[in-house]
DNA sequence: ATGTCTTTGTGAACGCGTGCACAAAGATGG
DNA sequence: CCATCTTTGTGCACGCGTTCACAAAGACAT
C-alpha cells in the first residue's frame, strides 16, 4: 500500500500474509465484542459471521498466528483477543501525531477507535498560528513549528496526515526526517517517501467513486449518457481548448 | 467489499476488474492535475509515476477502458479525463445522505472531494432533535424522522453512514428499505444487506493497526513483550475471570 | 476405555492480479 | 516513401489469496 518506492512482496513480515494482517483488527473486534458479553469461546463458524468472512478464510488466518483453538470446541475468546492484539503491537502505546487539525484533523482526535486500541493521541498540529493553544479533543494544537521537537521527545513514529492536499507532501518529508517511520495519509494526494517508511492511505472520494461506479452499473448502461458514440480520440499535438468536452469540474479537491 | 452476502465474483462488471475499478478514480485525480496545468497529452510512464502505480499495470488497466492511447505519443490528457469521468459515472449527478453529523459527519460534509467529483451532498441526517435546522457546511441537518421521505423526493441511491457502531445497523436497514443502494460506511461495524446493496467500509481504527503490527515488525521483535513464552491456551469450559491476560482495553470505539 | 460427534487445521486446486518483455502501431525526420 | 524511434497494447508466466474438502484432534457421553 505504500506509495513511494516501497514495492515491497507483500507477504514479507515473518510469514503472516499482508491479507490476513488486514483481517486481524476485524476478528478483535468481533472478539472484543463477544468478551464485553462474557461469551467465553466461539467457533469459526460464528467468528467468521461476525466478521463478515469466510469461516476456511479465518481458520487459515488464524492458523499463521499458531494454533490456538480446540479442535471440538472452538476459539477461547480472551485468550484470542490476547494473542491478536499481541501480533499486531496493540499491548504497547503508540503515540499519534495528528497533522492537520481541520473538520477531519479534530474529527480523528475525537474518535474514539483510536484511544481504545493503544493509539495515544500525542500531539495535534496545524499550521494555522491562531489555532495554536486551543484545545481540540481536550488538547491543545501545536504550531508545526514544533513537529520535530514533538516527535523527537515523544518517539513518536506513527504520524497521521489530515492537511489540504498542497501540504501534505511537504509535512510528510518533515514527519519523515524527524522519525516518524509509519504514516497514515487523509490528504488526496500520492505521497514519496523513501524506503522503511509505511504509507496508508485513505480517500474518502475515492471510495464514493467506486461506489457510484457500481451504482451506474446496477442502474443499466443504456440510460448512460445517450447513446451517442463518444467524441472521437482525435490525434491532435495540442488538445487546444476546442471546447472541454468533459463536463467533469476540474477542482481538486480541498 | 461488501460485507452482507454480497460474495460477488469480484471482477464481473462488464469484464472490467475490480481492481482496476480501484485505480481509476487515482488516474482521474492525477489527469485533472495535469489538465489544469494544460498538458495537452502524457505518456503510461510519467502518468503512472503521478499515481503511484507500474507503468504496465496503468496500460493494462486503460486497455479494459478500450485503446484510448496513441503508440508513439501517449494519452490525450482531456480525453482520458472524460472517459475514465464517464466510466466512473461522474458525469452525472449522484445526489448523497450523510447520516451522523457528528465530528466525522460534519467533516464529510465540508470536504471538498466531493462536490468536485460530482457528488451532491442532498441531505445531512441526524437522530439528535437540537441538532436538526441548525446548518452545517451551508445544509440544515434534518432529523432521522425525514430519512425515508428524503431519499425518496431526491432519488437518493448512495448513503453515507458516520454513525456510531450501535445505530449503523438500524440505519443501514432504513436506508435500504427506502430505496439506496451504495452505502459507504464509516461505523466499525459489519452491515448486513440484502443482495444488490454494495457496501465499502472505511475504518480509520483498522488502518493504523495495520501500520502498528509493520511498525513493531520494523521495531524488532525481541523487546516485544518480553521473552516469556505467552499464557497457555488452558482448555477450560469457561475462561472465568481469572484475571484479564491481555491488556487490551475492552472499550468499543464510539 | 471406547465410540461418536464436533470443529480445527491444512493440502490442494483454482482464479485474480501483477509485472515482464515484446510485437504492433504510429509519429517524425530525412 | 522509407527508416527510425517512441510508446502503446498484450501474451505469458508467476505468485498471492481464496475456497473446498477432508483428515486429525480432541471433547463428551456412555
Amino acid at each position: 500500500m505504500a506509495t513511494g518506492r516501497a514495492h515491497r512482496p507483500a507477504t514479507r513480515s515473518r510469514g503472516i500474509p499482508e491479507a490476513t494482517v488486514a483481517r486481524l483488527p476485524l476478528y478483535l473486534r468481533a472478539l472484543t465484542a463477544l468478551s464485553e458479553r462474557s461469551v467465553p469461546t466461539v467457533s469459526s463458524e460464528e467468528l467468521a459471521a461476525a466478521a463478515g468472512v469466510n469461516s476456511a478464510k479465518l481458520r487459515k488466518d488464524f492458523s499463521y498466528l499458531g494454533s490456538y483453538g480446540t479442535r471440538g470446541v472452538g476459539y477461547d475468546v480472551e485468550y484470542l483477543v490476547y494473542q491478536i492484539s499481541r501480533e499486531l503491537g496493540l499491548t504497547q502505546d503508540w503515540p499519534v501525531v495528528i497533522v492537520g487539525i481541520g473538520n477531519l484533523g479534530a474529527a480523528l482526535a475525537n474518535y474514539g477507535g483510536f484511544a481504545s486500541r493503544g493509539f495515544r493521541v500525542a500531539a495535534l498540529i496545524d499550521a494555522d498560528p491562531s489555532m495554536a493553544g486551543k484545545p481540540v479533543a481536550g488538547i491543545p494544537v501545536q504550531h508545526t513549528d514544533e513537529l520535530e521537537a514533538i516527535i523527537r521527545n515523544d518517539g513518536v513514529s506513527i504520524g497521521v496526515i489530515a492537511t489540504p492536499a498542497g501540504a501534505a507532501q511537504q509535512v510528510c518529508d518533515r514527519l519523515v526526517a524527524a522519525g516518524v517511520t509509519s504514516i497514515l495519509n487523509f490528504a488526496p494526494t500520492v505521497l514519496s517517501v523513501p524506503d522503511g517508511v509505511d504509507v496508508r492511505k485513505v480517500d474518502l472520494s475515492i471510495e464514493l467513486q467506486i461506489l457510484a461506479f457500481h451504482e451506474q452499473r446496477k442502474a443499466g448502461e443504456e440510460a448512460t449518457s445517450g447513446g451517442a458514440a463518444p467524441p472521437p480520440p482525435a490525434v491532435r499535438t495540442r488538445p487546444a481548448d476546442d471546447g472541454p468536452d468533459g463536463e467533469v469540474p476540474a477542482v481538486m479537491p480541498a
